[in-house]
DNA sequence: TAATGGTAGGGGAGGAAAGTAAGCGCGTAT
DNA sequence: TAGTGATACGCGCTTACATTCCTCCCCTAC
């Protein structure tokens, strides 16, 4: 790209640079200078005489750049950097690498950074797609040639509109191997391992073999199944290499060649990455993320956030309305505070303390410099807050509608047009979600707000109330209609909407630091062995899968493809036990005891797997006596691992046993960002855990066992009706105890025990013992133990529940509240808040007519009109398309209502709507109070009030008025 | 097209279904 | 003695209304 000297642009007039006066004096901060503004109209803003016009900048540009590359010898320097970005794309060969040598063929790239943070681009070459496919015994390995032949002759008659392919079918291999799916006896089989030459070839020769358009004489009619047909490219490429997502990567001396622009001939550039080099796919060096390559590069993470201009009511379009303002913000990953503040302004704008203000006339050209800025920066990370659905979509296609051709190249690979392609995805977790993928080659787009609906359930995931949440951190929101009019006004009106917009690109920023997203999503893809991209854009299986393929290479197992059965099969199995609950308010401490990691231990336990998995019909065939495997409690059949231990067991005993050792180590750790990074690691590593029995389950997934979840679900319901069975016998007054034992509730891994002791010391010792005691009547290493103390304890229902919550005898750590409308999102503020403080008075305070006073008091306030409208907003989310729902909702209508008002500002799918939204106001539509009494307090404060007060007292503050 | 972790369960909203009381017409006894 | 009218009452039917049940939906617990 070329070198931007000035921001003086020749087509629209001189643009303006402002500066503060004072450029000795030492800046104030950020904050500080949002504070100063908030608490006055600023008395920073320069009076326009003041205003000088734009030096040249140099100096600036050189303060953007990454730091400058040492010279490098390939013979004799090592080149080391962390891999962020792992893709492909389809090339031609490079002289002197392994691999097919003509035709376009897949090379992968990674894009990473050096701990020096001087971007790399990494070719590797002659790593090609395969598949497996099992092939009777007597299959002889000179017949492969044949094989190949006749399989290339008839994919290459098929796939003629692949160009570009000279062979198909590079190589055909006979191997052994074994399927992972059910117990297969003793020894491996033959497969064969088919290379293709291209990725999309894979599901072709899958395809032409299941149909049986492949005759191979000798085979006859032999039926062919494809085996890991379905792995992504670059997931394969990272297993078969030992690269997990964000880890190091070792270029030895010698292994690797430069790319320069020079006269020799050799390959360019094509990057614009520092460093650009190729390499074999066999000759780089991978780290396992463990001791010093646990460290994490200098990473460069950008923000931003744009304004545009907006005619009243409507939102903006890209084909008419202009942006008018762009924020950035870029940070190095472990500093304090971002070391380029800027702000791209159309048309002038006061300065703003420690950001750097540049102002053009013309929007082309802002556009063309804001482009030319992000390459410069050239960050590896991307961020900002709903760019995935508006910022990027938005500037692309407002650089198209302006014609500033320049612009929609904003990945790392030079000529490379980023475009935009809106996809749908939907889970089970998730609900549908729209979204946009937007690519940015070697570039990782984390839109924070995709990553807080992922691991935070809130009740809005506006930026404001996010800030709220995490950071206490309002910012007052400029209101749409306001933002034509800020920027129609003068430099001092713009310099108000720079402030608002320089802000909202550093907010996400500090929750990104805040809630450690960055490096918990390094460590979880290192975890899982998946790009880091992926945990934004992708599900939850493909973490699985990823560790799943990479323990079965190890053992030389292949994992079948399954094939989903169209629509839903509504195949489904027995979960957990909840045990009925003996509902009340119990003043005496509550033990509760839990299986610590059920699931994983249960199936640890029980060799429960894939590869354990017995057929009835086989326990003959292979001869297996009744002491080899075992029957579970659903009745399915597993080997013991004598015969052959699973590879799930295997998997969760290394990623516990993982979790265990980052535990101790943060322990031990006193860096602050090592500790974040261990913390992240063992967050990742439970999580990752706890999802193998999921994976399962999944029956649209990869490779559904029902047989395995259904074991483990039944195992779990045995074992938890065990305990209260062990507990309620032993702790009693005929075994010499003083009281007997109640086990009054639990739920899938835990059980609730009332002692009768009335201390709670005497809980937590009881409690202690007798997790030890029933720990002891289970198999290894299914363990219970004593968690914690509830005093007192309010039981409403199943899933239901509040107390105060004991680890130490002393004192209460905090009051927790199970499925109650405290923590329930689709309550209005007002009732969550309203049952949060009685509970508190009648938990904590024990005051229980403090409580009904309170409560009397907010009912008489509602009546009354004395509730701020905030208080009363209800929100739901919208989970599937308006044609999808076959019941009349109130919030899908409004949704519709809403749409009609303001089509650009309506809640899309995945959006929660919320109700009563200003709306209220600005129409003077009357609050119906007694609807919010009826309807939303008055049930759930009967049900927390009753078992305390009784019936008729708890009723009789509701009619108090 | 490709891709999409699980089940249990509370509770609100709204509609269907079954229940019930009121209203009415009709027949009949007085 | 037969016929007539007024009245009360039982019965079945219709209608309006309250209740229950069921399903959908959201969201949570684990």
């Amino acid at each position: 790209m070329d070198k931007r000297k000035t921001y003086s642009n020749g087509a629209g007039g001189a643009s303006k640079r402002f500066r503060g006066e004072d450029e000795d004096t030492p800046m104030s901060t950020f904050e500080e200078e949002l504070a100063l503004l908030e608490s006055e109209e600023s008395e920073l803003i320069a009076s326009e005489d003041s205003l000088q016009p734009a030096p040249e900048s140099q100096e600036v540009d050189a303060r953007w750049s990454r730091p400058a590359l040492p010279p490098l010898d390939p013979a004799a320097d090592d080149i080391t950097f962390q891999q962020m970005e792992t893709d492909y794309y389809l090339g031609y060969p490079l002289p002197g690498m392994p691999g097919a040598q003509t035709g376009l063929i897949p090379i992968m790239r990674m894009f990473g950074v050096t701990s020096e943070g001087h971007s790399v681009c990494c070719h590797v070459h002659g790593f090609a797609p395969y598949l497996f496919v099992p092939v009777p015994e007597f299959f002889k390995p000179e017949w492969c040639a044949t094989f190949q032949r006749v399989l290339n002759t008839a994919m290459m008659r098929e796939t003629k509109s692949v160009t570009e392919v000279p062979q198909a079918v590079l190589d055909v291999e006979l191997v052994k191997r074994q399927s992972m799916y059910g117990y297969q006896g003793a020894g491996p089989v033959p497969f064969l391992r088919i290379t293709v030459a291209q990725p999309r070839l894979v599901a072709a020769a899958k395809r032409m073999l299941e149909r049986g358009e492949v005759v191979v004489e000798q085979l006859g009619g032999w039926q062919y199944r494809a085996y890991e047909s379905n792995v992504d490219f670059e997931i394969r490429f990272m297993i078969d290499t030992n690269v997990v997502g964000c880890n190091w990567i070792t270029l030895p001396a010698g292994s690797w060649r430069r790319r320069a622009v020079d006269p020799s001939g050799g390959p360019q550039p094509v990057s614009l990455s520092q460093l650009e080099v190729d390499v074999a796919w066999n000759k780089f060096i991978s780290h396992p993320p463990e001791g010093e390559w646990q460290k994490v590069a200098p990473i460069r993470i950008l923000s931003f956030d744009i304004e545009c201009s907006n005619r009243k009511g409507i939102f903006p379009e890209p084909e008419k309305d202009a942006v008018i303002q762009i924020a950035n913000m870029v940070i190095n990953q472990g500093d304090k505070d971002p070391f380029i503040r800027n702000i791209f302004t159309l048309k002038s704008c006061a300065p703003v303390v420690g950001s750097d203000v540049r102002s053009y006339e013309d929007e082309g050209v802002l556009l063309r410099d804001w482009a030319d800025f992000i390459r410069q920066v050239d960050p590896d990370i991307i961020t900002g807050y709903n760019i995935n659905n508006f910022d990027l979509p938005y500037l692309i296609n407002r650089a198209k509608a302006l014609k500033v051709a320049t612009f929609p190249f904003l990945g790392r690979i030079r000529g490379r047009r980023t475009e935009v392609k809106t996809t749908v995805l939907q889970s089970k977790q998730m609900g549908k979600r729209e979204s946009n993928t937007i690519n940015t080659e070697g570039r990782t787009q984390f839109d924070l707000i995709m990553f807080l609906r992922r691991e935070y359930k809130l009740r809005s995931y506006s930026l404001n109330a996010v800030s709220f949440h995490f950071l206490q951190e309002q910012k007052e929101d400029v209101h749409h209609n306001m933002i034509s009019t800020l920027q129609e006004g003068d430099a001092h009106t713009r310099r108000r909407l720079a402030v608002y917009c320089l802000k909202d690109a550093y907010l996400p920023l500090k929750l990104i630091d805040k809630l450690m997203c960055v490096i918990n999503y390094m460590e979880m893809a290192r975890v899982t062995g998946v790009p880091m991209s992926f945990l934004l854009t992708r599900g939850q299986q493909i973490k699985v899968v990823s560790q799943l393929l990479r323990k079965a290479r190890q053992q030389g197992l292949v994992m079948p493809v399954y094939e989903n059965k169209g629509g839903d099969t509504g195949e489904s199995f027995e979960g957990a036990t909840v045990i009925e609950p003996r509902k009340g308010y119990y003043d005496v401490p509550i033990a509760t005891l839990d299986f610590s990691s059920l699931y994983p231990s249960i199936m640890m336990a029980h060799n429960l797997c894939y590869t354990s998995l017995l057929e009835p019909k086989d326990i003959d065939k292979y001869g297996l006596k009744p002491d080899q495997y075992i029957k579970t409690p659903s009745g399915n059949l597993f080997v013991k691992p004598s015969l052959r231990p699973g590879l799930l067991p295997e998997i969760l005993r290394e990623l516990l046993a993982a979790r265990k050792k980052a535990k101790g180590d943060l322990k031990k750790e006193t860096d602050p960002l090592r500790k974040q990074v261990l913390d992240g690691r063992q967050l990742a590593l439970k999580i990752s855990a706890n999802s193998v029995y999921g994976f399962t389950g999944a029956t649209v997934g990869k490779l559904p066992c029902l047989e395995i979840s259904q074991s483990v679900t039944a195992f779990g319901r045995m074992m938890i009706e065990k305990t209260k069975e062990e507990v309620e016998k032993r702790y009693n007054i005929a075994n010499g105890y003083k009281h007997d034992a109640k086990v009054i509730y639990g739920d899938t891994d835990s059980v609730m025990v009332r002692f009768g002791v009335s201390t709670v010391k005497d809980a937590m010792e009881l409690g202690n013992e007798a997790a030890a005691f029933v720990s002891g009547k289970f198999v290894n290493p299914i363990k219970l133990e004593f968690e914690k103390v509830y005093f007192p304890y309010l039981l409403i229902n199943k899933k239901r529940y509040a107390g105060l919550y004991f680890t130490r005898p002393e004192i209460h750590d905090k009051m927790d509240c199970k499925g109650i409308e405290t923590v329930r999102r689709d309550n209005c503020p007002l009732l969550g808040n309203l049952i949060n403080v009685c509970l508190q008075k009648l938990l904590i305070e024990r005051d229980p007519d403090g409580a009904v006073d309170h409560a009397k008091q907010v009912i008489s306030d509602l009546l009354c009109n004395r509730i701020d409208i905030s208080q009363l907003v209800i929100s739901k989310e919208l989970t599937k398309t308006d044609a999808d729902y076959s019941a009349k909702q109130a919030h899908v209508q409004l949704a519709n209502k809403m749409k009609k008002r303001d089509p650009g500002n309506a809640p899309k799918l995945g959006d929660r709507v919320p109700y009563d939204p200003i709306y209220v106001l600005e129409n003077s539509v009357p609050i119906d109070c007694q609807y919010y009494l009826e309807n939303q307090l008055s049930k759930p404060l009967l049900r927390i009030f009753e078992p305390i007060l009784g019936e008729n007292k708890a009723e009789s503050i509701l009619l108090s008025e």
